[in-house]
DNA sequence: CGCATCTCAGGAATACTGAGATCA
DNA sequence: CTGATCTCAGTAGTCCTGAGATGC
């Protein structure tokens, strides 16, 4: 295209400087690295699945409508991944007796050790994409992104 | 759920505090506004139209296949995507003679002048996004983010 | 022939909306 | 009745794959 400088990256781009651009390209890597991992692992599950397990073993028990406000799934979508895993008995769904609205679901002893497997994916994925940066800049990434929230 | 600590947030989750769930929270809401504010631009566009139209400004005219490389838009998309823009005047796409394999693309007037438009959008996104940041935060965060591409 | 380009058709995964049924 | 919950159907936008046609 036109003459690049030289440095470590330097060149001013009004498009490769938008945080929200850097955001979505560093989305989209770990997005499809997160699902080759989990195409590899062959379980059939995807990035929702792990968000709504990995949810459930830290919380314990919760109602649908919780466990997508505290992961940010939506509703519609929480209804569908939870059909797919108790399909597989990852989880257990029962109506709540004090509210009949309410669904409690928890994790199932099968569904923890899915979640290890998982949780070998999302290391080795974090890994993968945070490689470039030292311990010191991970840390700061962390605190800056969770910052934004 | 359970117990929530004090403090700036320092609750230990597995999930919440990893990168990749970091990034796809940020993502998610930055994309949700950029389309909102599309939308609300009522030009028809979204945010593939911006990269494009954004990085044509800036390389000057390509052929469609570099623009997919330099902006990371598939192949695909940039056919589907330089065609609406076609459609709508903002480009303007001509064989290049001497490889008639090729599109030359570049931008119109009028594109710049809808770029002007978009770009207003842009920085109010930024601006609502980086909102908890300061400066100085900001300027380390595009930092950390480059070194990830 | 190999290879790059442009094009088209379609699929996958995330994010979301609207509406209906149930029930506190 | 109000409002929360669960469910279902369907859409939007991004990202990607495979394959065909063209021309270097």
């Amino acid at each position: 295209m036109r003459g690049q400088p030289s440095g470590d990256g330097s060149a001013p781009s009004r498009i490769r400087d938008l945080p929200t651009w850097l955001i979505s390209r560093t989305y989209a890597r770990s997005h499809a690295l997160l699902n080759d991992g989990f195409a590899d692992s062959a379980s059939g599950l995807r990035s929702y699945h792990y968000r709504l397990l990995a949810a459930l073993e830290e919380s314990g028990p919760v109602t649908q409508a919780d466990l997508g406000r505290s992961t940010s799934v939506d509703r519609s979508d929480v209804v569908n991944v939870l059909a797919e895993l108790e399909r597989r008995g990852l989880v257990q769904r029962t109506v709540d007796p004090t509210n009949r609205r309410r669904n409690i679901v928890r994790i199932t002893s099968a569904g923890r050790k899915q979640l290890r497997a998982l949780d070998k994916v999302i290391d080795a994925v974090q890994q993968r994409v945070l490689e470039p940066l030292t311990e010191t800049e991970r840390r700061q990434l962390i605190k800056l992104l969770r910052k934004l929230e």
